[in-house]
RNA sequence: GCCGGGGUGGGGUAGUUGGUUAUCCUACGGGACUGUGGAUCCCGCGACUCGGGUUCGAAUCUCGGCCCCGGCCCCA
């Protein structure tokens, strides 16, 4: 018999949890410097929760299924529905605004590529209520901050606000379905099709041509200034801009200028109620962007009191790539610091005895456990890339000592047991 | 769901116009070596992704499944 795992999962060795561990805890400490807080919600929900966010369409992408009662559950495919029922059951009436972050795996059922797996991780932050253009700023400037405590040099930040196309869909009295299949093809990015879908439905020809222009808005911050000149005409749109440019200025004073204006960001769910970002990096070939977020009204949608909030999230596992791609060469890390050796097996008890006193004194410690020659143990920790050995044996120990040998240089010293421990403690600080 | 490229010991590979016992490196276990590591030598362990077909004979040809890689669709 042959188990594999399953399709589109990974296993995880030592070296790479290391690695993502430490990517964990630099962005765990970046959120909790801006005063985020953790929590955790199921990985999985009530069917329901995600078909209510998405529509029923995505239950084909989605590991569902009954329980022994019946009831629809399934795996969550995502973190910000089950943080915002969290929210509503848990948090509706603290002070705001409320800010958390969360880790955990996700799942999909979709085609494993790269950059895309079944099983997935996202980390991410949430702030609800007290939606304010600083709100939206000081979470992009989070996302940019991690990138840089990661040390990821090639990414982009793409800021657009949704409003501006909405302003222009709405006086041009855009029909539901119209609105939807043209935030569909613009979320695409693809101008061709853009201009066949708009010379398919009927739409007011000045609106149209605006949202072709409006689309390959992407650049600096001076498009700002272009753009408002094409939507002058739109009340709506103005505002919309407007705050786009007041979130770039507080941005700015967050300390993050290399932005890019990108007012060809759409989002076909329409519970987006303001900015998107989304952030690329280079080499990850089609699955570049590393995260997404935006200001949204989910709450609302599930039965809450309306209350906005911004969020981003982070593909973890793209995340990881991408910190491996920008890393130095990655240093093989020693697991232990010491390693005992028991010279013959007479003093195997005395070997563990000693191990113990320095694991309780925090010393990463390794003593044999299967009754090896002295010279295998003498390769074994030599292959662990050990700094020191202590020689455990009859001979030394008639005299209440112990032998220490630096690994390094080859150099040993006789030392009395009592001491051992904590010459091992000066000697690895 | 679609297109293309793949799958040989734990890891990396040779072999693929069908033909004995499937190559080499590395890792691992043991030994040479009874209180001293990295070297050397010896021994051992261990593989043709799975199933059907063609054939006297299949790792090799063929069909299908599974899995991996890249891309499309999708991307909450």
């Amino acid at each position: 018999m042959d188990i594999q795992r399953p399709r589109g999962t990974r296993d995880f060795l030592f070296e790479e949890m290391k690695e993502r561990r430490e990517i964990e805890n630099t962005l765990r400490r970046v959120f909790e410097t801006y005063g985020y807080g953790e929590i955790k919600t199921p990985l999985f929900e009530d069917l329901a929760l995600f078909t209510k966010k998405s529509g029923e369409e995505i239950t084909g992408q989605i590991y569902h299924f009954q329980d022994k009662s019946g009831r629809e559950l399934a795996l969550r495919p995502e973190l910000t529905a089950p943080v915002s029922r969290l929210y509503i059951n848990e948090l509706q009436k603290s002070p705001k605004p409320l800010k958390m972050y969360y880790f955990g795996s996700c799942f999909r059922y979709e085609r494993p590529q790269k950059g895309r797996y079944r099983q997935f991780w996202q980390m991410g932050c949430e702030l609800i209520g007290g939606k304010s253009p600083e709100s939206e700023a000081e979470i992009i400037a989070m996302a940019a901050h991690s990138l840089e405590e990661l040390g990821v040099k090639d990414f982009e930040i793409h800021i657009g606000n949704l409003g501006i196309i909405r302003g222009i869909l709405h006086q041009a009295n855009a029909p539901k379905i119209v609105y939807d299949t043209i935030m569909a093809v613009i979320d695409k990015g693809e101008v061709e099709e853009l201009l066949k879908t708009l010379n398919e439905v009927e739409i007011d020809p000045k609106a149209s041509e605006i949202l072709i222009k409006l689309v390959g808005m992407v650049g600096q911050r001076e498009i700002i200034k272009e753009t408002s000149e094409i939507i002058k005409d739109n009340p709506k749109s103005v505002e919309a801009l407007n705050e786009l440019d007041e979130l770039l200025d507080i941005l700015e004073a967050f300390g993050f200028t290399n932005y890019k204006v990108n007012l060809g960001i759409a989002r076909g769910l329409d519970y987006y109620s303001g900015i998107v970002f989304e952030i690329y990096a280079q080499g990850l070939g089609a699955q570049k962007q590393i995260s997404g977020g935006g200001t949204y009204n989910l709450i609302e949608i599930f039965g809450g009191e309306k209350v906005e909030s911004t969020g981003f999230a982070f593909g973890f596992d793209r995340l990881v790539e991408c910190v491996r791609l920008c890393g130095e060469e990655k240093t093989h890390h020693k697991t232990v610091d010491v390693y005992v050796a028991p010279v013959s097996k007479d003093v195997k008890l005395k070997a563990i005895e000693i191990a113990q006193k320095f694991r309780k004194d925090g010393i990463k410690t390794e003593v044999d456990l299967v009754g090896r020659k002295l010279k295998k143990i003498l390769n074994q920790a030599n292959n662990l890339q050990v700094d020191y050995v202590i020689l455990v044996g009859e001979r030394d120990l008639k005299e209440g000592k112990v032998t220490v040998k630096n690994m390094e240089s080859g150099e040993q010293e006789l030392v009395e047991i009592e001491s051992v421990t904590q010459m091992m403690i000066d000697l690895l600080k």
